[in-house]
DNA sequence: GTTATCCATCGATGGATGTCAATATCGACC
DNA sequence: GGTCGATATTGACATCCATCGATGGATAAC
């Protein structure tokens, strides 16, 4: 996003991730999966840490799938929700600024 | 985020973060700074690059600002809005999961 | 101080979004 | 195939949010 300029398609589905992650119980959901031994947790386990209704946390989850940030599987009567860590870094990539103005604005800063 | 359970108000603040990335808009306010040669520019210069009108322009500022993803510095007539890096990379520290967590998702992948 | 320009704020409006109770769906097991 | 437990979907509601026209406030130049 920071090195090249961004095109409206581009800034649609960018700003949809990101929106996927602006709201609490969606962070303290990740935040929880990251907390589990493999990344990955099974929904009966999720509403009550979130003290969200089984519902809002099954609607948090399909957000969060939809945005590609978690992928989904079924084991038995259970289905389990997993961090999908690539994703989260082409995030990070996305909010790396370019060498070029890295050093530019230290350069500023230093003369400030 | 990923190291560490999200607590509460964590959760709320860095909701408001992301939420403010969250726009099309915004990202490409962002993406347009980041091509100007200091990381910066003045407002008049940004509504024509956008399609935007000035108030809504004027209104995605104050979000960026409000979450202190921009600087704003007045200079004669002009108000100058720059890119506050040291904000974007904490963002990316929050993306980044902890190298327990990227182990075991590797290992579990090498499996299937 | 008047004018012109730049930017912010206000008010209104349509659309998106979080939340939950109720209900539906789906799989497993007897 | 009937029942039960686990998730998803629906419908409703309240709230938030992006957008813009109109207006206000600030600053420079004369």
């Amino acid at each position: 996003m920071l090195n090249g300029r961004l095109q409206a398609t581009q800034a649609d589905e960018l700003a949809a991730i990101f929106r996927a992650l602006g709201d609490p119980g969606r962070l303290r959901l990740l935040s929880f999966l990251a907390s589990q031994p493999g990344g990955e947790a099974c929904v009966c386990n999720l509403t009550e840490p979130l003290g969200l209704s089984q519902p809002t946390v099954s609607h948090h989850l399909k957000v969060l799938t939809e945005a590609n940030l978690l992928g989904r599987e079924r084991r038995g009567t259970w289905i389990y929700y997993r961090l999908r860590l690539e994703r989260l870094a082409e995030l990070c990539d996305a909010l790396m600024p370019p060498k070029r103005l890295a050093n530019a604005m230290q350069r500023r800063e230093a003369n400030a």
